[in-house]
DNA sequence: ATTATGAATTATGAATTCAAAAACGTTTAT
DNA sequence: ATAAACGTTTTTGAATTCATAATTCATAAT
């Protein structure tokens, strides 16, 4: 691999490669991670690979078999539904943080993003959607500021993302995940931390199918 | 190393291993991991020692710096507050769900456990408290049963445990963490979710000096 | 035809080797 | 005395090699 500048170890950035195919289901939940394969495809040699294998494992991407291998994690249907309830609360929890808390300036970032939504939407760019979707989530957990919240959130959305996104592109559920992000971003700007801290429960937990 | 019998692979071994070294403070806080010691006083090469730095790196545990190794984490005095908020946010849901839906069998557990933490803290058994009150905090959660939950939990409380434990053995903490327990053993016992919930979060705020 | 047995192949886990970067120490120049 | 320049040593990151476990395949026995 030509590693021209180093910005990253090598590691790290096979592992990004790695849950690059997890995600684009180029390698599907259950099947088996061939070593060899993946070094010739990326023209490394097997031990920054297996580094990278390890961290995906810790991560919960990838589950290890002693003496036989690595295979991308199968998550079961209940663990989906644990798992959402767990973001679900710290999300929530977040939400009302940055009602209660953020300053004016922060509000209007968080609207910006919405807008851009809102006009993502309205031009039918599923993509772009999708991008402002995360980016309005993100935001909001910044502006409440706790770093370890984030990342505990970005790891188990990781997870999620192993699932087969379902009915992600109903066109209803577009229109109502907008309808809900309206909803919250009201509550945030009304400085209602409590109704805020709901909306964005149930949001979630709607989304719980459609993963928005 | 001997590895006998093939219980776990050797990597897990070794993290468990390095784990340790820094919860004894073997290894402190800001300290550079020296390999080459490591790999002579395991008595191991070093393709395992650096698979099991990578794992303890993702766990937050070991931070590396680009072409100048490893080092054992600093974690700052505001982030220690962001995990402990985190934490509460979780074991407290877990109690509510503990008190709205255990068994009457599982309550028995959970009133068996402290019975014996009743008895430690009499005997003035400190190991045995610490112990049996991390199980008495575990069982709650394996009770909820949101496996996801309780990982991100223990995770996290593995990187509390990088902070030297302060005041945990003042001697009124321990008896304050007693009465708080049964506050909140009482509270899921008599059903009451919303209350047991916010004595847990009370109770890990306190604990949030003295880490219990 | 189906199941055992054993040899050949392949994959995994771990040690070793190698190249390049960083740290260290000495000498020299100012 | 301090700092710059240079060569040596150490350390990191990554490739390669090696031993052993698991799998596959062919053959033999039922």
């Amino acid at each position: 691999m030509n590693q021209t500048l180093a910005s990253k170890p090598l590691y790290e950035e096979v592992a990004d490669l790695i849950r690059e195919k997890i995600f684009t289901h180029e390698l599907t939940p259950g099947s088996w991670i061939d070593e060899k394969s993946l070094t010739t495809q990326f023209g490394i040699s097997r031990t920054p690979l297996r580094e990278a294998i390890k961290v995906l494992a810790s991560e919960g991407l990838i589950t290890m078999k002693i003496r036989r291998g690595a295979y991308v994690t199968e998550v079961e249907k209940d663990e989906i539904a644990q798992i959402f309830h767990v973001i679900a609360l710290l999300e929530g929890n977040a939400c009302k943080t940055v009602a209660n808390n953020a300053t004016e300036q922060q509000l209007e970032t968080l609207d910006g993003i919405h807008l851009r939504l809102e006009k993502a939407a309205a031009d039918r760019d599923i993509d772009r959607f999708f991008e402002l979707n995360q980016e309005f989530h993100d935001k909001i957990q910044e502006i409440s500021g706790n770093r370890w919240m984030h990342k505990v959130i970005t790891d188990l959305r990781q997870v999620l993302k192993l699932q087969r996104r379902n009915s992600l592109t109903k066109l209803g559920r577009i229109e109502q995940s907008l309808q809900e992000h309206r909803q919250i971003l009201s509550a945030i700007i009304a400085r209602k931390g409590d109704v805020a801290q709901e909306l964005m429960v149930n949001h979630l937990q709607q989304g719980q199918v459609a993963a928005s």
